[in-house]
DNA sequence: CATTATCTATCTAGTGATAGATAGAATTAG
DNA sequence: CTAATTCTATCTATCACTAGATAGATAATG
């Protein structure tokens, strides 16, 4: 039974909602140490610098998002429903973990970080606009990259608000609108068709 | 010529825009000493912690965002130049200081924030709620709360993506869909009326 | 044995915070 | 009006603690 990645993985699990609750700057090697039981010392084994563990850390998250994403909307047809499934991952995080989503919060720190995890975050804001523009794309949207910012911006920072304010609130106001925006073009998409 | 509140104000100063770049744990008191050039001492004699310091530092940037909220809307009776001009203040932080709102970077840091401080931040968001509710109200919307939080979303978002992305589209999109979205209200109210 | 992983122990640098001294301004007492 | 006193704002020096990081010994894996 080899457990080679065993210890790494619950690195990164770790940082990572370390990351999502208190972000770049709140966490230390120690606190992962502390909580997966091992030494510091241990962790600069698997992640060198702590540059190295939040390039992976965005990498994977990336990664995870999108197969997730491939998953939940892959029966969905319907650009609504696929843009409901898109929203359904940052609500599964923020009500159900009470995390922020990680590119946002590293967005925030972004001055904190050197210019490759910078990267790294931001090519998840990239690839997420590239999905949605296509899903506007298809309702008929003649500007989707706009559509579809607009749309990263309200969940990034209908989390941000929510997690300030206890409570989802605005994180529901915003999604809501998303897809009600969404329903919309269709009907009119459709009648056009 | 009594300067008595110099040092307090360039204190505050000095640790507003830090805490817009780099967040509550990305800067400290040594950071504001040396850019204004005194020793982190004195910092303490002002604000014996960074508690003190970011509470005074919240309940500033409310106050300050709000007075200059009410001079840049005085002259509008229209709520979708209103919603134009509070949409314009956050543009400006942007835009011309790469800076994120104050208590975005605050909602972001919740976790590492005392309930005093939290509290400070929540604050701001609850009275911007309020302020837009009643521009939403008075553009005919049935659930003003909602579309205010959706607003607040869209505007904190678009920051955020902006910031780490170099460029304010993510902002400017955010900002054109809202403002549309009251255009469009406008005719719909006038229509009915 | 060699590789992989973890440990102990330590380093340098930096954190928020405090104590105590001091210069100068403002206030009070005689 | 002076002299004694207090206040304001800053300084120097230091506290205990934590940060990320490293070297080298040790254990486990295969």
């Amino acid at each position: 039974m080899p457990r080679l990645n065993d210890a790494r993985t619950r690195i990164l699990d770790s940082a990572q909602a370390m990351v999502q609750h208190r972000g770049y700057g709140g966490f230390s090697y120690r606190d992962i140490a502390g909580e997966i039981g091992v030494k510091s010392a241990s962790i600069h084994y698997h992640f060198p610098s702590k540059d190295d563990l939040v390039v992976e850390l965005a990498r994977r998250y990336r990664d995870g998002f999108f197969k997730r994403l491939a998953q939940v909307s892959a029966a969905d047809a319907d650009p609504v429903d696929r843009i409901t499934a898109f929203a359904g991952l940052f609500r599964e995080a923020l009500v159900e973990e009470d995390r922020m989503c990680l590119c946002g919060m590293l967005a925030a720190d972004a001055e904190l970080l050197t210019q490759r995890a910078r990267g790294e975050a931001e090519a998840f804001f990239v690839d997420c606009t590239a999905w949605l523009e296509g899903e506007w794309r298809r309702l008929g949207v003649a500007d989707g990259r706009r559509m579809a910012l607009a749309a990263l911006a309200r969940l990034e920072g209908g989390m941000l608000i929510s997690r300030i304010s206890g409570t989802a609130e605005a994180f529901e106001a915003a999604a809501e609108g998303l897809i009600e925006e969404a329903v919309k073009l269709r009907a009119t998409a459709s009648g056009r068709d």
